[in-house]
DNA sequence: TATTGCGCACCGT
DNA sequence: ACGGTGCGCAATA
């Protein structure tokens, strides 16, 4: 219940901020939404957090502070573009979509690369860290000093970089930005975001030697995270240059194949990065795979909200049994891992759904999904009629999700119960 | 004082 | 040329 309200005053915060012509950030959007609802701010956050998780929310590094778009919107600008593609490869252009052309990002891309390991383990505390940081700290200190107009806030900031501060961790923000070196890490007082937080992500100076990328590039929090690639400034503005790296990190198995596969195949096309500014960590990833295939299914990570790790490797495993009926099976090893995947499904929960849709490039249907309380267990039950009308979501986009995703989600468990 | 509105510059396409 | 974004300042509540 109140995770849909989240969302929908978070969204409206987004969009009312975006109209204002003010960045939406963690301090405005926690600020607002605390005064149109009285919600705090530490509440604000986590679920804030929740919706980048499941992509309804894309967390974006623009112009050298962290932003959060409308995924919705953002992938809608983009879709026009890609109609007429979308058209031609359906799944390609969901993929597309949700990393890609919203996601993707000029110079965040590297940022995302690497993210899968992260991913795994803290997918959301990865990007998270590296952007909470920036906006904690940045309102904390940066901010509001800097933002002279915006009085600072220090309760409210404050509670904020709770919230935040799980995620936070970095400073990679532009270093300008953040003025505080080392300090923004630590912030992370709570508890939970301790648990995000890695360590690893410390705030290395990135960038800040190159302002230029700062000032107006944008990149992936995820490319905080990695320090080492952030590092070179240059290479962010290559986009090119991080992925590779990005790729091998993957840790799924699927995952592997997949980079295997891009770097063979050169630099995959970083041009699909090009984009700029979002690279939500599911995006990132998604990004990869999808560049890496290029039309075909790829592996979509699943958000991890409560993700777990076995469903994380679960998806990868899915992705490629997915491949496989696809594609025409390779063998045996899709097998084990189809089954694997196919146990999973039953486990799904309503928001591992949700997450799966908008990692798949279909945030605003995966929120219907949501709606309805669709499971692991529902989706097995799901029948054409039921995803084309009964979920209220656009007929296309309904059949790409049948057709592609729980047609072969339904089809891998059911082959798998028989094998058993 | 806190919000909101918006001109304008910048960037990528 | 066009659209998206957001800074910085003025207007308003």
């Amino acid at each position: 219940m109140s995770e849909s309200k989240y969302r929908e005053w978070i969204l409206d915060t987004i969009d009312s901020l975006r109209s204002r012509k003010a960045r939406p950030d963690l301090e405005r959007i926690c600020r607002m939404v605390r005064r149109r609802h009285g919600s705090e701010p530490d509440r604000t956050c986590a679920e804030l957090e929740k919706l980048i998780q499941e992509q309804t929310v894309l967390k974006v590094n623009y112009k050298g502070s962290i932003s959060y778009r409308n995924a919705a919107k953002v992938q809608r600008r983009s879709r026009k573009k890609d109609d007429a593609t979308l058209a031609m490869a359906s799944r390609r252009s969901a993929v597309e979509e949700a990393s890609h052309s919203d996601l993707s990002n000029g110079d965040s891309a590297f940022g995302p690369v690497d993210q899968d390991e992260e991913d795994l383990e803290a997918d959301t505390s990865v990007a998270m860290d590296t952007d909470s940081n920036a906006d904690e700290e940045g309102a904390d200190e940066s901010r509001d000093g800097q933002d002279g107009p915006s009085p600072g806030r220090t309760y409210e900031d404050a509670s904020v970089h709770c919230a935040s501060v799980r995620a936070v961790s970095a400073p990679c923000s532009p270093s300008g930005t953040r003025p505080g070196p080392g300090p923004g890490c630590s912030l992370g007082s709570g508890l939970d975001c301790a648990t995000f937080q890695k360590a690893g992500e410390r705030p290395s100076s990135l960038p800040p030697s190159s302002p230029r990328a700062l000032a107006h590039n944008d990149w992936a929090y995820d490319s905080a995270v990695c320090p080492a690639e952030r590092q070179h400034p240059g290479m962010q503005r290559d986009k090119a240059a991080v992925k590779p790296a990005i790729h091998s990190a993957t840790s799924s198995p699927t995952a592997l194949k997949n980079n295997m596969k891009k770097e063979d195949g050169g630099k995959v096309e970083e041009s699909s990065i090009s984009s700029d500014q979002l690279v939500p960590d599911y995006a990132a990833r998604l990004d990869e795979t999808k560049t890496v295939s290029d039309g075909q299914p790829q592996t979509l990570s699943l958000p991890s909200d409560n993700c777990t790790f076995n469903k994380k490797m679960d998806i990868s495993s899915f992705a490629e049994a997915e491949d496989s009926l696809l594609n025409g099976g390779k063998g045996d090893e899709v097998s084990v891992k189809k089954e694997n995947m196919s146990q999973n499904l039953l486990q799904w929960t309503v928001a591992d759904v949700a997450s799966y849709f908008s990692a798949a490039g279909f945030p605003e249907q995966a929120v219907a999904f949501r709606t309805q309380e669709i499971d692991g267990k529902s989706l097995l039950l799901m029948q054409r009629s039921d995803v084309l009308t009964g979920l209220s979501i656009r007929l296309g986009p309904a059949l790409k999700i049948y057709e592609r995703h729980v047609k072969v989600l339904q089809r891998t468990h059911f082959l798998e119960c028989e094998d058993l």
